[in-house]
DNA sequence: CGCGGACTTGAAGGTATTCAACATGCGTGG
DNA sequence: CCACGCATGTTGAATACCTTCAAGTCCGCG
């Protein structure tokens, strides 16, 4: 049985550990509860108590959190595969809030199912783990960057990091990818504000490197863009699954 | 038997289950091997093939990663209790380094010592993610802190912050605490100049809100201090175990 | 005693913000 | 159908925050 007829959240696991027919059995059993959700709507809040999480199936989703005077920073974007909300539901009480980008369609998974599959299936644990683990790494490296870099590196690293992902699934390539995000998400998932985002995608244009157009981004140039983001992909690669 | 007899690790696994004898036990055969490390030694560096995480006993260690440009970004500081190097295991090659800021006592724990506790007591599986899930908690609200706080608010909320963790270990209160690290680690830290950090910190100490003198931080107004930075300790607060 | 690491302070400069104005495109209702 | 509102994108000018560069203090230690 292949690994991808499940969908995109079976295909990220299974770079990790072999999937039996049994894990993709009991994977497959945890999209029962499915439901589409239209661009724009809260999927959970920051504070709530979250007894779940949701894997994403489908359009892009935003995770974000609000200070106390109201200034918003998102943590990252999901893209169809990644979960959404995994440390609310074991944190018991959401630190973040997660909003829909587009229109999406997710799983919800309770803790209980979860629990579950990590009893009849130990190495699942592991994988969902490891998954947890590369969502993990993106958000260190989102930290490093807005810490570290300029506005126009970060941006840079932003975009590369953001096609990488979406190549992984087989939604971008090295020419570009579809991308519905404002200057506005942009400006809040970078530190910055709407306007300098606007300044930084222009230079970034006119020096050939990378252009952002209605919804399309375009790698104009992507080994100078690579080089002058400083971007290196290791933490994003997974050769091959570690457990067979 | 007491669930703090095998230090402190095993005191904040705690909070999230009920530790039974059998998991007592196995959580302290994770501790057979362990090594004690000098002040300012790398534990494990950035792009390592690391099969092995720690678990940190005693001291302060510090997790950071080197961007191209040699530029240093401190992702977060470790307290006994906290893992070392846990995204380094199970994504076979480390996004990060660790190196000790005092002397510090570790033990280390192997890939397959960690699947072994997965399969034999899936519960622990469970709290293992928990406790990632804390720490990736304390990353994002650092994310958000660098992304949209001033200097002196993210100076503010990172000082509480601190104080809150040792807290929870028994090793501060609101009065202050032991803080080994240097103004530099705090900027690289903060995303700020040493330079400006000590401005930061002479601000904050004219304003009575906190003092930071010879290795020991004084909160000398914690309530103002808290409302001033905006800090919720929400995030880091577990009010009892969520498995019995 | 001299050296290095950590800390401190001033002055100048650059990056990103703030404020303000305007352009563009899309959907909705008059 | 066109007017209008509203979200998004674009650009300029003034300002603020933080960095950079530079100089110097303090202290522990070989």
């Amino acid at each position: 049985m292949s690994d991808f007829e499940h969908g995109p959240f079976s295909r990220k696991l299974s770079a990790f550990i072999t999937l039996s027919e049994a894990e993709s059995a009991v994977l497959a059993s945890l999209h029962q509860r499915r439901r589409k959700i239209a661009a724009g709507r809260d999927v959970f809040q920051q504070g709530q108590l979250g007894q779940a999480a949701y894997v994403l199936s489908a359009g892009w989703a935003c995770s974000y959190k609000i200070l106390q005077d109201g200034e918003r920073q998102v943590v990252d974007f999901q893209v169809p595969g990644d979960f959404l909300g995994l440390r609310s539901v074991l944190l018991h009480v959401s630190d973040h809030s997660v909003v829909s980008v587009t229109d999406i369609e997710v799983s919800e998974v309770l803790l209980s199912d979860l629990l579950g599959v990590f009893e009849r299936t130990p190495r699942l644990a592991a994988a969902v783990l490891w998954a947890a683990s590369r969502d993990e790494a993106m958000v260190v490296e989102h930290l490093a960057g807005i810490g570290r870099r300029n506005a126009v590196e970060r941006m840079a690293h932003f975009l590369l990091e953001l096609g990488a992902r979406l190549s992984l699934v087989g939604m971008g390539s090295r020419a570009g990818f579809d991308c519905p995000l404002t200057q506005y998400l942009l400006a809040d998932a970078l530190g910055l504000t709407a306007v300098h985002v606007n300044r930084v995608l222009r230079q970034l244009r006119e020096e050939g490197l990378v252009a952002v157009k209605d919804g399309y981004v375009a790698f104009e140039d992507y080994e100078r863009l690579t080089e002058f983001a400083g971007f290196d992909p290791a933490y994003l690669d997974q050769p091959g699954p570690l457990l067979k």
